[in-house]
DNA sequence: ATCCGCGATGAGAATAAGTCTCATTTGCAG
DNA sequence: CTGCAAATGAGACTTATTCTCATCGCGGAT
């Protein structure tokens, strides 16, 4: 949950202009759900053009300020991000997404790369289940 | 790299007609690269219908036949597999993708899973980077 | 404070990607 | 062989994303 006031000090930092369209995306992406789409933020903030979306939407990504969320049926959402690299647990009940890290997992990739020859420098991993709260619902 | 046969008979198995453009495409998927796009199978298979190559598609990732692979850009390839649960390397200098398959991997996750309290059933892992052949390569 | 250049924007058209409809065909169980 | 439910395909349709280009406005320089 990064405060805007950091990502527009990192927008700034990578030499982007700071406009009011990328300012009322970033409060319109805060405003929606854990994760969302594209047409969502266009839904979101119709005083910002179509295109101008799809554009920010990249940018804020090559700038660690998004990420995207692959779903269990392969489509891809997008999710603000308090940057750094991170894995997802996406909630197949009630659809929230958690980011995860884990050193173990890191180094069980290295050791694969070591293992293969194969040099890897960057991977993606999703895992589809329920999270603790759904799983304590009495419910089926 | 399932032979024809075995997967013409894993379509029988489920109740699925083995109809000729089944057939037709399950080749044309064979002559293509190790990974293809929807787009692509249209293409190699002009004599099926496009609405008949995407269903197929779908078909043949239900019965196992058929994976997605979720490249570097977020993208998402289609490719044929023996079956059975796996990850994939992509090379990001030759674009060939490798299957893997790892126990510690497997065994992590469940840890995670352990630890953190969510119920994962099922899981994605791509990995990018360079294969040992592109390393091996002189130049840049 | 003002200016100016170039990055950024938006309306809308264009293209790409995938789905739907429904009349016709066809695999295959009986 | 027959009958019929499953499967197909032409092409329209919907949805997703990119492109174009005239105009705008952020922010470094003065
Ligand atoms: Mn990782
Ligand atoms: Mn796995
Ligand atoms: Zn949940
Ligand atoms: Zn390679």
């Amino acid at each position: 949950m990064p405060a805007t006031e950091i990502i527009e000090r990192t927008l700034a930092r990578g030499g982007y202009r700071l406009t009011a369209p990328r300012r009322a995306l970033l409060e319109a992406m805060q405003d929606l759900d854990d994760h969302f789409t594209a047409e969502d933020v266009v839904t979101a903030a119709p005083e910002v053009g179509r295109a101008t979306v799809f554009r920010t939407l990249r940018l804020m990504q090559d700038i660690g300020v998004v990420c995207q969320v692959v779903l269990d049926d392969g489509s891809v959402a997008y999710r603000l991000t308090s940057g750094g690299h991170h894995h997802h647990m996406v909630c197949s009940q009630c659809g929230a997404v958690a980011d995860f890290t884990s050193h173990d997992i890191e180094d069980v990739l290295q050791q694969l790369a070591d293992r293969t020859g194969y040099e890897i420098d960057a991977h993606r991993l999703e895992m589809y289940g329920r999270c603790p709260r759904c799983r304590a619902l009495p419910d089926e």
